[in-house]
DNA sequence: TTGTACGCGTTATCAT
DNA sequence: ATGATAACGCGTACAA
């Protein structure tokens, strides 16, 4: 295939600026600015740049540079359809967006997760890329997190780390679990059920513990039952685990579902058995990833993940510049927040309903 | 920063296997297979190569062959919440997929679509970036297509293309939109309403002729205003147009709707109005993105994005190894179905509801 | 059948 | 302050 664009290079500016080319890579790249060129060629060769609408060609500079300025991104799970899995796909949002402000760009892996953490199959994508770095999303394994450290390459954990010592960014979910039971207490519920996953993850005992640490902070305990534990975040596990729960007549009035898609399967089994939200049951979820879409809008926890995505980018940006072993393994931590919508009301019964 | 991986390089597996690094070149980029290198050499440049888990450089390669291996993917609208714009999200899991097969990457333009669309900024960002081809989706304007042309960048449009000639792949609605009436009439609906984009695009016209015709085949007609028109694809334009027309006592019994998102607003519509789906109203959409998540799950036109996508790489793929002007501009159209689910049911007062 | 030499476009080093 | 030169890793025309 024949050149299709008029290619402009470096060395047609040199040539139109009567310089050479080292002078104007100086110049254009920025490096090392005052006390090289002298102004009067450096307004040269910027004119002629501008005048020709030159920009270095990426490929030629990643393989002087030995760096491509693509990062990759390890997503929890692939994306698929629309609703399974909508923290990752937010994630990629941000974490796009983020780069695009350093000049970097994200790849994410396309391989089947299941597949895919075995072995070095991800180790060897990235490899063969040429990223300069890496955001892992909440790594099942140690070993996963471990292969990529032996490889040398910049890493930054986030959202469920492992612990392994890496740079991470992590969510408190504490504050705006804390305000959603408050939330509730203040419009007159005390039967409040939380429904989570289970597991030994750090970061979700400790979503759970919330719950529990806000409840007591009000003189108030939560039945073993109520504490709801399923074996992943999904729409079908919410609606399994809430069905036999809500049939019965000794049901809570409210109930806290720690994700979006969780509590999209609890509001169908709400559906299911006729209890119609907020009026006859009230309602709070956690990710505020698609809560405010649903019917009715779903107050809810919200992660702030282009915060997540910023701060990795910038995490990862560090360890790319900065010489290695000079930078200590940074762990951030953002907070959550309510938002409140309208799935919460006053119980049956409380006001007179 | 210091090389972080044991860079193996074809100069390597050269000097292990005792040849040069051209009888190296030769051997693993596969041109001209045969009668260049003896079957023995051959055997061991290969066994060297696997040994060490060579891969050859990808950016050294793109600029030797000048051609990076990434293609542009411009969508209509750019992601930022989950259910505005299903299509082109859905699209950008389908190309990417599509293009793993060829070797292809795919990068997603991160500009603001509304600025975007003037100027050359998308041209800008796909000539920086030395993209071998361009999918367009839903471009807004001629204009904005011969920008690329004039760049002779291979392109194809897809789902909605500009009439102009370049290669495409776009979907026929008329089958999929066919059985849904069909679906209607069966369960015993006469009054059927439409929802969907006005203006002049063929694409959208067409969808509208497609129900029109169907209607029209069973000797029905639709009254004008059960034909209603919205400016764009989206949750609150469905809302805003259904609820007047369902607000009234004289209303249809069932609505078509053309997109998921405006189907959503509608179902938002008939729960404010206390209507149930689908014992008192019935309700089929468009795109089966997200359809059969909502509550009930939605009878849905589904368009086989994945299959657009294939095609479009497909397409790509033969401009770009093809010699250029060799490769005449193909049009392809692949077919809607309809995926039957919950949301369908007798109308009141048929069956004696 | 195989090796030599050059160039893709850029940047870093070393002279000047 | 500036320019010549080499090198990043690969593919290919040409020579042997």
């Amino acid at each position: 295939m024949v050149s299709r664009t008029s290619e402009i290079t470096s060395s047609e500016i040199a040539r139109q600026a009567g310089v050479s080319r080292a002078t104007v890579s100086v110049v254009l790249s920025g490096t090392r600015s005052t006390s090289r060129v002298s102004d009067a060629t450096r307004q040269r060769v910027l004119a002629v740049a501008a005048a020709l609408g030159y920009a270095p060609h990426p490929v030629a500079r990643a393989l002087r540079r030995q760096r491509t300025g693509v990062l990759g991104f390890i997503p929890r799970a692939h994306r698929t359809t629309l609703f399974d899995h909508p923290v990752p796909y937010l994630l990629g949002i941000a974490l796009s967006r983020a780069a695009a402000a350093y000049g970097y760009q994200i790849v994410e892996t396309t391989t089947d997760p299941a597949k895919a953490h075995d072995g070095d199959e991800l180790v060897r994508f990235m490899q063969q890329r040429r990223v300069d770095g890496i955001i892992l999303d909440s790594p099942d394994t140690v070993a996963e997190v471990q292969r990529f450290i032996a490889h040398q390459i910049p890493l930054v954990q986030i959202i469920r780390p492992q612990p392994i010592e890496t740079a991470r960014v992590t969510v408190d979910a504490r504050p705006g679990i804390m305000a959603a039971v408050a939330h509730l207490l203040e419009a007159g519920h005390r039967r409040i059920a939380w429904l989570g996953r289970g597991g030994e993850h750090p970061i979700d005992r400790a979503r759970r513990a919330a719950f529990v640490a806000a409840l007591d902070q009000h003189g108030l305990q939560c039945p073993a039952e109520w504490l709801r534990e399923v074996a992943a975040y999904g729409v079908l596990e919410g609606y399994d685990s809430a069905m036999p729960l809500l049939a019965q007549p000794d049901r809570p009035t409210a109930l806290i579902a720690m994700g979006d898609n969780i509590a999209l399967g609890v509001l169908r089994a709400l559906y299911t058995l006729r209890l119609r939200v907020p009026d006859e049951f009230s309602l709070i979820s956690y990710d505020d990833a698609f809560a405010g879409v649903l019917y009715p809008p779903l107050t809810s926890v919200a992660q702030p993940l282009t915060d997540v995505g910023a701060r990795a980018i910038a995490m990862l940006h560090e360890q790319i510049e900065g010489e290695p072993g000079t930078i200590a393994p940074r762990a951030e931590t953002v907070p959550t927040d309510l938002i409140i919508r309208e799935s919460v009301a006053a119980p049956r019964g409380v006001w007179g309903g």
